[in-house]
DNA sequence: TTTATAGTTCGCTAATTGACTAAACACAGT
DNA sequence: ACTGTGTTTAGTCAATTAGCGAACTATAAA
């Protein structure tokens, strides 16, 4: 049970639910991106990511700077599918949809870059 | 989204997750019911039902004394089918199977009769 | 009408959790 | 070897949550 309950509380969370749903509709994503899409601070974000990675529903691997993230090959198809039906008419969903169409345009090395220049930029504000 | 965040999160716990499961069993269990099955306070079983119920998982009908809950109709049925696969060897989930077929072996007068008595002879300890 | 009963709500406590900043880590680039 | 980059970990704070007992509510029973 201690499985399935994990893979309950790591799902509620709204941040960890957008990641996952973008992850049914892309293969993978490196934390820069899934950053850029929630626009949190990457400390948290690579929390949230290590939640669902401890849950089992995503595994990593690493290039060069950049860790990627996936959904794991057993991911449970049932629950796949609810959430798929269930957030189809999701705004919140659909925006994310559309800000990684801009985000998956350019390579994670120019995505970070623009991430650093913003994140200096508010420092200096 | 909220819908289903608040859905993810009435199942982020093992009790509520345990009252479900017991409800994709039977057709409706009253709370003094569920409160033997878990083994909580009868305060704390209302508070679980009352997520549970906001989250639209489950509906409640008076009888009586007694509130009986059961599934909404409108269940995700792939929700369900991910709970019952995922569960079907728990063993927690089995042990609620069986102390509930002794539950349900008897009205619920007799039962909450019983747990009074429990609570009072605690009282005297 | 009063008393009893079952469930709900309130308030408290301790534990957990999401967000952040700073520091640490891993390792690529110079 | 040193510097730069991206991610992870640690610590802090504020908010949330699970469990409980007490008080309250709804209403059945006497």
């Amino acid at each position: 049970m201690e499985k399935t309950l994990n893979i309950a509380k790591a799902l509620a969370d709204g941040n960890r639910m957008r990641v996952i749903v973008a992850l049914t509709e892309n293969d993978e994503l490196c934390v820069c991106q899934i950053t850029e899409m929630l626009g949190l601070a990457t400390a948290t974000v690579s929390r949230h990511m290590s939640v669902l990675q401890n849950a089992r529903l995503v595994e990593s691997r690493k290039e060069s700077r950049w860790v990627f993230y996936r959904l794991v090959g057993t991911f449970p198809d049932r629950l796949r599918q609810w959430l798929r039906e269930s957030l189809a008419e999701a705004p919140e969903i659909a925006a994310d949809r559309r800000s990684l169409t801009t985000i998956l345009s350019c390579e994670p090395d120019d995505l970070c870059r623009r991430q650093k220049k913003r994140k200096e930029s508010h420092a200096c504000t």
